[in-house]
RNA sequence: GCCCUCGUAGCCCAAUGGCAGAGGCAGAGGACUUAAAAUCCUCCAAGUGUGGGUUCGACCCCCACCGAGGGCACCA
């Protein structure tokens, strides 16, 4: 075939163009990766890669991401799991209808063209995609139920329309959401943003904030700690008090929010923000009108930048106005600043300058009082110029004098709560979700607007509000909805009334299409209902979710509000959508994001038309943890390739027949392949593909020493390690996984053959080497069988002169026979007597110890077994321990504990005698012979009866054995 | 300023508190070759950022510092 290209390829290897071309249209035909329909009886997994945008080409970043997620979808296929991994494109938003500005294209040939650029792409990098479920968010298929979603929001009151001041792009011409405001700029186009009021529509997702927060406990140790960080961040929970100020000459009282109410006596002036409703009436003909007029003009042209500079010296004015403290009667002056915010808690706060950097900042400008009301012991704040938030006796505060911070805070609460001044209180960050905007391509708001009736949804049986054509309307940003300008579309009847009335001219955000689009997949062709609860039943959650971090809090924020939303509907039995979360790292250059005015461009469809699909795909998984970001300089594609070469090499040594039996195979070779296939599953499923692809390279390396100087080819052995080759590696190089599966005499498609069942026989080695350590230094290395019992490694050990010499020289005396020297030893009182290693793990006399590939239950089993009332749920049982892994078993341990750690956990041995008269449960239970319900007998009748006075008392006490305490004795004292 | 994560051979990275090295890249030598490429074999290298602590034993746990990266940043 491709005879050109042959000469870059062909090391001795396979033709790599000749093979992508070959295996394409079998695919297609098999279509191996099609998810199973309602009667598949296989447990599911739903493993979903983020849609991509449809603008140019898939590049380096999408390479990645597709790989990493095809590594897991077509890992869990191999074991047996009826995966649905689908694919479809966020096809809405800015990018489409600037290209049709600029080039006169409609936005949705545009995008239709790019959709099918990138789909194609994806075919050929042997995405593992699912194509029967596809579709993309700007078909009114799809949008149709956007819209749909948009009216459950609406009768619910989650989305209303309000005016405020809110961000707005002056390049894109449309407003922004809070989230996409990144450092005052425009996420998009970096431009600054500025502040213009207009009425929008928002999605109320603050009633779900303590959700939102709260419900992410779930998702700890599933979802990157960083993420959850950053949404927590975001939402930006605080906990303080609402307290009403009296304002001189005005009727009604105002209501500050304050974290520290402990601090109300030292707030020495009131601040209004300079841009609320609030600062504007009380400045409403006074005296200071006109400078306040000035004041707010100055503060207005200021951008988001500058406001954001943190050290800006503080500016404000005096509004010759006062509040009077409610728990002192203080008159308070009351100042406008732009220090503080309008739109959170009430706009207004109490000053507090020894104790808030911010509040002491303006009264140093303004030369205000400071008052101490907390003594932490530090320097008077209006001296060092740095006001004191520590804890501390509270001082200057009537009532509250004397008591400490919480203290304080519960006490002044209550009062305020009595004297009907004020209450606890809670805040957030987080701000209502800002979802329209004035733009053409995205999908209309099915709301109409009546002159007598209001704002009237569309009825669900005229949905889909469709997008007027584009020909013909001035997509150019103006400020308003190109929307307005398609006269026929805007102007229709009242569907209550009947009247004439206009159609909502805004679109929605993008996010909204992308909060919900996971739930579509399922049953992607319904064109009865938004999503079959049925179908979403069956797949939902997704249990594997793969994304850049990038959405970190937009995306998946909106997502899991939109979920609760439907979820209190009684659409969804679930409230989280994404068990787990995967962020794979950036595709860099030499440290830099690649761009093409940095000219670091690194174009993923030269590197394949180079190395591969294969090559690149593998280097993408190996290069490192999946979140780190790769640096392409550090990737060797060619490395890949001489790795994949080698792999199937392999393929064509193999003599033996198909379906040969590998049990007579060569037994060393075979533990090499159960060994590698176990660790390699077992890395996949901990996300650490490349310490997978290490044991495959390991693999391969011992197949090739086997084939050319060990078993031979024709041993079944060999055969088995190969094709074990081959179906590990389809998950990130099918093209050669496949061809090395066809040269082993097999029928397509290898992502289909199935994860080789491990042997657990096989997993035990020959032999190990046992490290004997004395006093925690290594002193002998000895090779030994795993399965050598504690006696005999024991003498082993200690038939060596370095074990005696080092035993002597720290204190254990050798009567001339090794043998005694075991029984002298546990007597000893110098704390470390004999530590010996087994396979990498350790035994310590006083721990359990277990034979090699003992399971978690075993060694729960060998501690007496388990409590009642314990929690099992979180406890892998069947997870099987290293060889000799070092465990103590704690059945005493609550309930709620965190995965795995429950009941095993590693030994923390104390040192020295423990002193029975001292010594917890926990730490009498640990000797030999004493249980748990002993322990506790023990500590009991302590308390009633007094101390022991001689060791021995505990055996009598106890009634256990004197061999068994003999055991102890040593390790105890009084 | 606050919070989080990470510092292991020249480089990318492994290592349940128990032999610091699994794998790869780069490098050196050898075999094959007229030669080169490709292939195969062998070898090379750090004592885990620094200083303390806990432990019989620390890359791993704790504290401080240094360095890198990320998040938040007038949210009262």
């Amino acid at each position: 075939m491709s005879t050109d290209s042959t000469r870059d390829f062909v090391h001795e290897g396979y033709d790599v163009a000749y093979v992508q071309e070959k295996w394409l249209p079998v695919w297609d035909e098999l279509a191996p990766f099609r998810s199973g329909r309602p009667e598949d009886l296989r447990p599911k997994k739903y493993v979903l890669d983020m849609f991509p945008y449809p603008s140019g080409d898939l590049h380096m970043g999408h390479a990645e991401a597709y790989a990493l997620g095809d590594v897991i979808a077509r890992y869990w296929v191999q074991k047996g799991f009826n995966v649905m991994h689908p694919m479809g494109w966020d096809a809405f938003g800015l990018p489409a209808e600037n290209a049709a500005i600029k080039a006169g294209i409609d936005p949705a040939i545009w995008t239709d063209e790019n959709i099918a650029v990138q789909k194609a792409s994806m075919r050929r990098y042997a995405c593992s995609f699912d194509w029967d479920r596809t579709f993309n968010t700007c078909d009114p298929e799809f949008y149709r139920w956007n819209q749909w979603l948009f009216i459950q929001l609406f009768e619910r009151g989650l989305a209303y329309r309000k005016a405020s001041n809110v961000n707005w792009c002056p390049k894109d011409q449309t407003v922004l959401a809070n989230e996409q405001v990144i450092a005052g700029l425009c996420e998009r186009c970096d431009t600054p943003v500025v502040k213009k009021k207009l009425t929008q529509w928002y999605f109320k997702i603050t009633d779900y904030a303590d959700r939102l927060l709260d419900d992410m406990s779930q998702l700890e140790g599933q979802w990157p700690e960083k993420v959850l960080t950053m949404q927590r961040n975001w939402i930006g929970r605080s906990s303080g008090a609402n307290v009403s100020f009296t304002i001189e000459r005005r009727t009604e009282p105002v209501t500050i929010y304050t974290t520290r109410p402990d601090t109300l006596y030292g707030a020495t002036f009131f601040v209004v923000a300079a841009d609320s409703d609030l600062a504007a009436e009380l400045a409403l003909g006074s005296s200071v009108e006109g400078k306040f007029k000035e004041y707010l003009e100055k503060i207005k042209s200021a951008s988001d930048i500058d406001r954001l500079a943190t050290d800006r010296p503080k500016s404000g004015l005096f509004l010759e106005r006062y509040a009077i403290n409610p728990v002192n009667g203080e008159k308070l002056s009351i100042w406008a600043s732009d220090y503080v915010l309008a739109d959170y808690g009430t706009g207004a706060i109490m000053a507090v300058p020894a104790h808030d950097q911010r509040d002491l900042d303006f009264a140093r400008a303004m030369d205000l009082p400071v008052r101490v009301v907390v003594d932490t012991g530090e320097e008077d704040p209006s001296v060092s110029g740095v006001a004191t938030a520590g804890n501390g006796e509270l001082i200057n505060s009537g009532p509250l004098n004397g008591k400490a911070k919480d203290e304080a805070i519960a006490f002044i609460n209550e009062q305020l709560e009595r004297d009907g001044l004020g209450k606890a209180a809670r805040n957030y960050r987080l701000r209502d979700w800002l979802i329209s905007r004035q733009r053409y391509w995205g999908t209309p708001i099915p709301i109409i607007h009546c002159p007598s009736c209001g704002e009237v949804a569309v009825p669900l049986d005229q949905l889909p509000v469709k997008l007027p054509d584009a020909a013909g309307l001035d997509l150019k940003p103006k400020g308003t909805s190109p929307l307005g300008g398609a006269t026929d579309w805007v102007n229709v009847d009242c569907p209550k009334c009947g009247n004439p009335a206009k159609r909502d001219t805004d679109t929605m955000d993008t996010f909204v299409d992308s909060s919900w689009y996971f739930l579509r997949f399922p049953s992607s062709t319904d064109q009865t209902q938004a999503f079959s609860k049925e179908a979403v039943e069956t797949w939902l959650p997704v249990d594997q979710y793969v994304g850049g971090v990038t959405h970190a809090i937009l995306h998946l924020l909106y997502s899991r509000f939109v979920t609760k939303v439907l979820s209190d509907m009684d659409l969804l039995s679930f409230n989280e959508p994404f068990s787990r979360l995967l962020n794979q790292g950036m595709v860099v250059m030499e440290g830099a994001a690649m761009s093409k005015s940095r000219g670091n461009l690194v174009r993923l469809t030269d590197e394949l038309a180079t190395h591969g699909v294969d090559a690149i795909r593998l280097s993408m998984v190996f290069s490192g943890p999946p979140e780190d970001d790769i640096d392409w300089k550090d990737v060797s594609p060619s490395g890949s390739v001489k790795f994949l070469n080698r792999a199937w090499r392999l393929s064509g040594d193999i003599t033996s027949a198909p379906g040969v039996d590998f049990t007579t195979g060569d037994i060393s070779l075979r533990k090499a392949t159960h060994r590698a296939v176990h660790d390699a599953g077992f890395a996949v499923e901990s996300l650490r593909f490349n310490v997978a692809i290490a044991r495959i390279m390991e693999l391969v390396n011992a197949a090739r020493k086997a084939v050319d100087s060990g078993c031979g080819p024709t041993d079944p052995a060999a055969r088995e390690a190969v094709e074990a080759v081959a179906i590990m590696l389809s998950l990130v190089a099918p093209f050669t996984a496949e061809e090395m599966w066809e040269r082993l005499g097999h029928q397509p498609s290898v992502a289909l053959a199935g994860w080789p069942e491990v042997d657990e026989t096989l997993l035990i080695a020959d032999s190990v080497i046992a490290v004997v350590q004395i006093n925690g230094k290594i002193k002998e290395r000895i090779e030994v069988s795993p399965l050598i019992s504690d006696h005999d490694l024991e003498i082993e050990a200690l038939a060596h002169p370095t074990i005696i010499e080092a035993l002597v020289s720290c204190g254990v005396v050798t009567r001339g026979h090794p043998q005694q020297v075991i029984e002298t030893a546990p007597v000893i009182v110098a704390p470390p007597l004999l530590v010996v290693d087994v396979a990498g793990g350790v035994k310590v006399p006083g721990v359990y110890s277990l034979p090699a590939d003992s399971r978690v239950t075993d060694a729960i089993k060998a501690a007496g077994g388990i409590e009642k009332g314990m929690d099992m749920s979180e406890i892998n049982l069947a997870r099987i321990l290293r060889d000799g892994e070092q465990i103590y078993v704690d059945p005493l341990v609550a309930t709620n504990a965190p995965k795995n750690t429950a009941v095993v956990r590693s030994v923390k041995k104390k040192s020295g005698p423990i002193n029975i008269n001292r010594a917890s449960v926990k730490e009498l239970d640990a000797l030999p012979g004493i249980g748990p319900v002993l322990a506790e007998r023990i500590v009991k009748f302590r308390k009633v009866n007094g101390p022991f006075s001689l060791p021995e008392d505990l055996q009598k006490v106890s009634g256990i054995g004197s061999s068994k305490f003999a055991q102890f004795k040593s390790k105890i004292k009084v």
